[in-house]
DNA sequence: ATTATCTATAGATCTATAGATAATGC
DNA sequence: ATTATCTATAGATCTATAGATAATGC
């Protein structure tokens, strides 16, 4: 629904590029480009009306400004992540922390590696996360580091560093910047490393994975 | 050399907070700073003067402009890792991959966890990595990840993702910004992580450790 | 005389607002 | 009538240069 493309108003000076995505979802697209190519304070309102194909006064009939369309990238960096952390809690309960650590790791790295131009990156750049408007972000990516530091404790049996584990997890970003595909092998390396991380044998490993596959794609 | 205080000049409308620094590491140090804190596109000339204690034309004598500071900045990330690299080069031959690769990450995390302001954050922003000035960085920085991958097979057996180890490593880089400090302890947990993202077995990560720590504490 | 700073400022941005306009929809 | 765009522009930056000046060193 937010990519219907909406009918009247004066025509722009150049016809819209993808004429299927709102003006909205245009700029938004535009901005997770250009703000994990160049940044996000070295892009101004005017490189991203060029390269929407739109006058720079356009902009602020859609958003307050360059803070309110970061706002809205963030957040679809993290939200698909955080609205299966339920399912994995069941996973945990239901079939053990290894394979609830390794489906966690899973999705995550999913949701990163759909993010559109890899705006995965932004909430790592200081021009961001300094921002007043990054905070919503920062609540819920802490949700994410407690889970992975409290599912990683439960299979190695004593404490780890969540954040190492999150940050691990986080290479998925740093492959697509260097042009890498993100693909299911990738991933599993990833979750593997994780687990093998919290001291889990190859064995666990290869269970974990099996119950995680098995539950993450029936449904 | 390059903090001797340098005597003449016309006063400053403010003393210098730091007078045992050259006026140029005054400046870098407090772009260190500024850049990690708020982004280095984020960041003005006049920021930048107003925290050293300076007129923002002052800058000018000393550096060409922002990308001329940024790139020193970035050369003190990499340099003392690349100026251990031989040496780390005979511990392979001499004792095998395995204290070779436990070295190069002591190292390493050494020279992140000393960069001042955790500078070392800086490649990674958009910002300074689509300069024409972080060009040297990229360079020595590939010969970084290559030592990586290459000591990273040798211990493996097999290929190994080079990015990965080198990202592995960088989590001090997230630590120090996590406000956290960079103990010998942690150095060695990322370490010991690396190897056993290698397949190193517990007893092979405990001998590769001393032997490393004997070859570098030694001279 | 040399040096590191200063003051002043030009020219190029950049953000955000005010108000006009060219489409569609009723 | 409503909507999404447009043009025009004010005010606030920001970078970089020109030229003056207040110290020290000889």
């Amino acid at each position: 629904m937010s990519s219907r493309r909406s009918r009247p108003g004066r025509p722009r000076h150049v016809p819209a590029i993808d004429s299927n995505l709102s003006p909205r979802d245009q700029i938004l697209d535009v901005c997770a480009r250009l703000f994990t190519q160049y940044g996000y304070a070295a892009t101004s309102t005017r490189d991203i009306a060029r390269a929407v194909g739109i006058r720079q006064a356009s902009l602020y009939y859609h958003f307050a400004g360059k803070p309110g369309i970061l706002e809205e990238l963030l957040a679809r960096t993290v939200r698909p992540t955080l609205d299966q952390l339920d399912r994995i809690e069941k996973v945990a309960e239901e079939h053990g922390a290894a394979s609830a650590l390794y489906a966690l790791v899973m999705i995550d790295t999913g949701t990163l590696a759909e993010a559109p131009h890899n705006c995965g990156r932004l909430p790592q750049f200081p021009d961001v996360s300094s921002l007043e408007e990054a905070k919503p972000y920062r609540l819920i990516h802490r949700d994410l580091v407690i889970a992975y530091e409290r599912l990683g404790a439960r299979v190695a049996g004593l404490e780890v560093n969540g954040i190492l584990l999150e940050h691990l997890v986080s290479v998925v970003v740093r492959f697509r910047d260097d042009g890498d595909p993100i693909l299911d092998t990738t991933r599993h390396a990833v979750a593997a490393s994780a687990l093998r991380h919290c001291g889990a044998t190859a064995d666990e490993i290869k269970i974990a994975a099996a119950v995680a596959w098995a539950e993450l794609l029936v449904e």
